[in-house]
DNA sequence: GCTCGTGTCTCGCTGAGTGAAACATCGGCC
DNA sequence: GGCCGATGTTTCACTCAGCGAGACACGAGC
C-alpha cells in the first residue's frame, strides 16, 4: 500500500490494513503493510486506541467495538436493512438456508445483511463483506440492471476467478445476464464457493433496482430453481414496503 | 463537544457526532457541534469523503458505506455473533419477536444483533445501539453478573430516567439484580420504551458472563415470564457453543 | 432591496507530526 | 551462556501539513 501523505489518508490505511481474515496484527506488520514509519505508526496506533477505533490485544491491534458502533450507525442503507430484515425472516423460516441482502459497489457485491441457521452452508460472504459481481447470483442480479455501459466496461476487464467454477467468459457471463433479466432471478453453481449454489432476485422501487436478495445452501441439498419463486416474491415484498414507506 | 488540538481527534469527534437520530448533519452545524473552525470543518469532511467515511450528500454529510463496512470487520465480538446467530434465529422462530444479543461496555449495553419480524414492537434498540444497563433486562442481566465493585458505584450515581417505568432507586433495583441472578433470568416492564417488556439470559463461557440474549414484545400480547425457559436455554446454548469453538 | 445562514477558497503563520536513530525486550538457535 | 533478528518504545530537531481569520459566493426568506 502506498502511504498518503496525510494524517487523515495513514490512519484510514491503517484501519484498512485490517480485514475478515486478519483481525489482529502487529504494529511492525502494520507499519510494513502500509509503508509508514515504524514509530508513525506506533503514534498513530496510540492514538486510535484512545479515540477507542483500535484495540489493544496481546498479539498487536485489532479493530475495536467502537468503530463497529460508528460504522452500524451510517444511515446509508439502515432504512434498507430495518424495512427488509423481516421479510428475510420470512424467507430463512422457509427455507432454513443462508439468506443475503446485498447491494452494488462498483464491481463488487457489499452484503447488508446474512442471516442464517446451524445447517448452513460454508460460505465466503458476511455482513458488510464484499464478492466480485460476477461470481454471486445476488452480483450477477445487480449487473443484469446495471447501466449498459457499466456492464460493457467491467466485462471487457479480466474477470477474477474465484473457484474453478466461476464464470468469466464474457459471452456466457452474457447471456446469463439477459436470462437473469428476463426470468426476474439469477443463480450460481459453485462460483464463488465450492459446494454452494445460490439464487437471487432484486428488490426494486420503481425503476431502480436498490438491492437484491438471496437465498444460498449446499449442492446435494439445496435446489436453487425450486426457491426461485418465493426469492422473488420476498425481494418483490421488500421493494413495496420500500416504495410505501419513501412515499406516505 | 470540546475540540481536540489533534487531526485524528478533530475528525473522530466529527464522525461521533452523527447519530441514529441525525443521520444526516450540515457543514455549519458539524463545525458548530465539534467546536472546530468552518474551514477546518470544511477540510476535514472533504478528506473523510475522499477515504470513503462520509457521504456528501443534497442536505449535507452522511456516515457512509465505506465506515459500514470496516466497522463490520472489527472482529471483537464477531465469534460471538456468527456462533450465536443460528440460536438466535431458533429463539426467534419459537416466539415471533424481537430478540437482542447484546454486552456491556461501562454503564451501557451495546446491541451486537437485534433481529425482528413483522409484528415486532417499537423499540429504541438497534444494532450498533447502546442502552443504559439499568434500564433493559438485558442490561440488568450483565449488571448482575459485573463485579460488585461496578455495581455499587454504578448505582451510587444517579440513573437516568427513560421512560416513567424506569428503576431509578438503587434499592429496588439492587433486589431485582439477585433475583436474576437467582433465577437466571431478568425483566423489564416499560423500562426503556413504553409499552414493552423484555425478558433476558446470561451467556456464559466457564465463569464469565460474556453477553446476554433477549426476547422482547408488545405488553399485553407478549408475557415476559412464559418464554424465560426459552430464552434461558437459548443463552446457554450459546454459551455451550462458545466453550465448544474456543477449546477444541 | 437587505440580511442571515450556508458552503467554499485563499494564504501567511506555526506547532503538530515526521522519521532517523538509539534503546529495550523478547524469543530462537547454535 | 552469547549471538541474532525481530519486535515495541522513546527521543529530538526539522519542516511541512494543517490551522483559522477573513473574504467571497450563493440562496432563502421576510
Amino acid at each position: 500500500m502506498t502511504a498518503p501523505h496525510t494524517v487523515l489518508g495513514r490512519a484510514v490505511s491503517l484501519l484498512r490494513t485490517f480485514s475478515f481474515e486478519e483481525p489482529v496484527l502487529t504494529l511492525s506488520e502494520l507499519s510494513r503493510r502500509t509503508g509508514l514509519h515504524k514509530a508513525t505508526a506506533h503514534r498513530l496506533c496510540r492514538e486510535l486506541v484512545e479515540h477507542r477505533l483500535l484495540d489493544r490485544v496481546p498479539g498487536g491491534y485489532r479493530l475495536s467495538r467502537g468503530l463497529f458502533e460508528l460504522g452500524m450507525r451510517a444511515s446509508t442503507e439502515r432504512t434498507l436493512t430495518e424495512v427488509a430484515l423481516p421479510f428475510l425472516q420470512d424467507l430463512y423460516e422457509r427455507t432454513h438456508e443462508t439468506v443475503h441482502l446485498g447491494v452494488r459497489e462498483g464491481s463488487d457485491v457489499v452484503y447488508l445483511l446474512k442471516i442464517g441457521g446451524h445447517r448452513q452452508a460454508r460460505s465466503p460472504s458476511r455482513t458488510g463483506g464484499r464478492m466480485p459481481l460476477h461470481a454471486t447470483a445476488i452480483g450477477k442480479m445487480l449487473l443484469a440492471h446495471a447501466d449498459p455501459g457499466d456492464v460493457a466496461s467491467l466485462l471487457t476487464g479480466p474477470l477474477e476467478r474465484v473457484t474453478a467454477h466461476t464464470v468469466t467468459a464474457p459471452g456466457i457471463l452474457h447471456r446469463q445476464l439477459e436470462r437473469a433479466l428476463d426470468e426476474g432471478v439469477a443463480f450460481e453453481h459453485e462460483e464463488s464457493a465450492p459446494g454452494l449454489t445460490c439464487v437471487a432476485a432484486p428488490v426494486t422501487v420503481g425503476e431502480d433496482v436498490v438491492a437484491a436478495v438471496s437465498a444460498a445452501g449446499p449442492l446435494g441439498r439445496f435446489w436453487p430453481a425450486r426457491h426461485a419463486v418465493v426469492v422473488r416474491a420476498v425481494a418483490a415484498a421488500i421493494g413495496a414496503a420500500l416504495a410505501r414507506r419513501s412515499t406516505p
